[in-house]
DNA sequence: ACTATATTTCGCCATATAACGAAATGGAGG
DNA sequence: CCTCCATTTCGTTATATGGCGAAATATAGT
């Protein structure tokens, strides 16, 4: 039952559902799903470990980058069933659906612009930050 | 997606994962699942409420007694399929097992004994509490 | 070793949630 | 109407959770 719980605790937020969504038949990483989801990486890092905690993502490592793709073998019969029953209920959802295509369109740029962006964002937002005392 | 989110959240507490589990072909009031759960009667209530308003039991009033039970009809595939998610996922479960012998047990008491148990435990609680000021 | 970068961990804050007791509400019976 | 009883609502408290920024960690390149 804690596994039950732990699967529904999972996907009780918005966020992780549609980070769930947007895997589907893919391999996305962290800084793709920040790109999606517009979230500080530090949320979305732990979003994504909690759905790994639950097994409903499986994580890999390559160099910097972190990938997080769905379970390949089903880790449980629990986990298969409530992957069906999200896939199955969400799918048709207007949000779900951008996320879809605002994903392809983030997968068909570079990998390096996606983090060149952000970088630059962090620095606008340091910059943005230090402005009004520097005034 | 509110409904998936909805249905999750209402999932994500055993007490009401226990409640839902033992409806499974039956009807119950609140007073016996307080008899269960072991828990005031307004956090089962509010417990029920929860499931109710995800559309995971439908509820009716019979005199003073609170009836819930499984939806007959279903209300939406994703409610159906959450349903059988649950059960499917924590049947074996020992704690479910050893909920429904409880269940059956409180099931053959006469209802007002349970009530009127309650009361009693009740009534001891407010004793209870002025004793230590009486003396 | 140093620098740069992606991600994770940690700490903080605001909000949500489970539990309880008390009060309010609804229903039954006299 | 009144009394009794089951349940719900409300307010409080302790704990959990989502979001963020800063610091720590892991990886790559020079």
């Amino acid at each position: 039952m804690e596994e039950v719980i732990a699967i529904a605790k999972a996907l009780s937020d918005e966020n992780r559902v549609r980070a769930l969504m947007v895997l589907g038949e893919k391999e996305v990483c962290v800084c793709q799903l920040i790109e999606l989801l517009q979230l500080a990486p530090s949320t979305v890092s732990k979003h994504m470990s909690i759905l790994k905690q639950a097994k409903l993502v499986d994580g890999r490592k390559r160099g910097r980058w972190m990938y997080y793709r769905l379970p390949e073998k089903p880790v449980s019969m629990t986990v298969e069933r409530a992957l069906a029953w999200v896939r199955a209920s969400a799918s048709g959802n207007h949000r779900i659906l951008l996320d879809a295509e605002q994903m392809s369109a983030i997968l068909e740029m570079d990998r390096e612009q996606v983090c060149e962006r952000q970088s630059l964002q962090r620095k606008q937002i340091v910059f943005k930050r230090r402005l009004p005392s520097g005034i």
